[in-house]
DNA sequence: CTAAGTGCAAATGATTTGCAGGTAT
DNA sequence: ATACCTGCAAATCATTTGCACTTAG
């Protein structure tokens, strides 16, 4: 585990505590998961990631742990039209992502003059803006030359 | 029927004639609806919309056709987490939305500096960018006033 | 001890699909 | 005539929930 991966983990578990709620083991890997994924796993990708240390564990809990993890202001949600949602646990607030229709990787990309627009939607619209999701869907780079897009 | 939603309606009709594919009644009625919708109708209010002129109509009918007409590029889809998708029929091209997580109207705004991103992912990410998606989630005026936000 | 959490299985809700007729061209 | 469409019902898929048992604090 990384450092920054160590420092995001302890982060998500003290809020944890801080919050009152149980610190089980499965809720502890489960965040644990998302704090060194590279990639922006979906609940069943870290469902079946956990079998191997908690043999019985049900998508279930992985489930209702995503959503506290949520709740908590921890982890964000990447929903996809038309298959399951994934989640960034490393970046737990609202960011730009850059989908690959091919294979499904998503990256993280660096987006200035963002703020800026948010700002321009509060006072064009009168809404009070929660949050935003900026998602951009393309071939990456490596599919481009597969299948000569 | 206003003048932009006829416009549109002979747009997505003379489209859907050029691709050899045939004018149903229900086809027809749906791309009637997305036309002059100025809301964001989901497949189910689509459907509810046409069961006056079409007692018989089915559900998988108003998807089938929905994929339909998205594949022609003359509707977008927008995907919202845990609930059914919406549709624009009238703008079908990417754009913006803000959406009320409190009553579930969704709107329009006009935005500048948005190809300007598209043109920065691009050339920071080499991919080849198809299509982005820009949501904003929050209050409307209206929302706010009745429930304190 | 006991509120909170877990695993399992069944329920939900949106969307998709197989099939047996209809209908636009 | 015939390939495309429709309506219906059953099937999928992601996600949620009820319940009896377990466990962290």
């Amino acid at each position: 585990m990384s450092v920054a991966a160590r420092k995001r983990y302890a982060a998500m578990a003290a809020k944890l505590k801080d919050s009152g709620l149980k610190s089980t083991p499965q809720r502890l890997a489960i965040m644990r998961v998302l704090a060194e994924s590279k990639g922006h796993p979906s609940v069943d990708g870290i469902y079946r990631s956990l079998q191997r240390r908690f043999p019985g564990i049900s998508p279930a809990t992985v489930y209702r742990n995503i959503m506290l993890i949520k709740s908590l202001g921890e982890a964000v949600e990447i929903s996809l039209a038309g298959s399951a949602s994934r989640y960034d646990g490393r970046k737990p607030y609202p960011h730009p992502h850059i989908v690959c229709v091919e294979c499904g990787n998503i990256l993280d990309p660096e987006l200035a003059s963002l703020g800026d627009m948010t700002r321009e939607v509060t006072a064009a619209s009168g809404f009070e803006i929660k949050s935003f999701r900026l998602d951009f869907f393309g071939v990456c780079p490596a599919c481009r030359k597969k299948s000569g897009s």
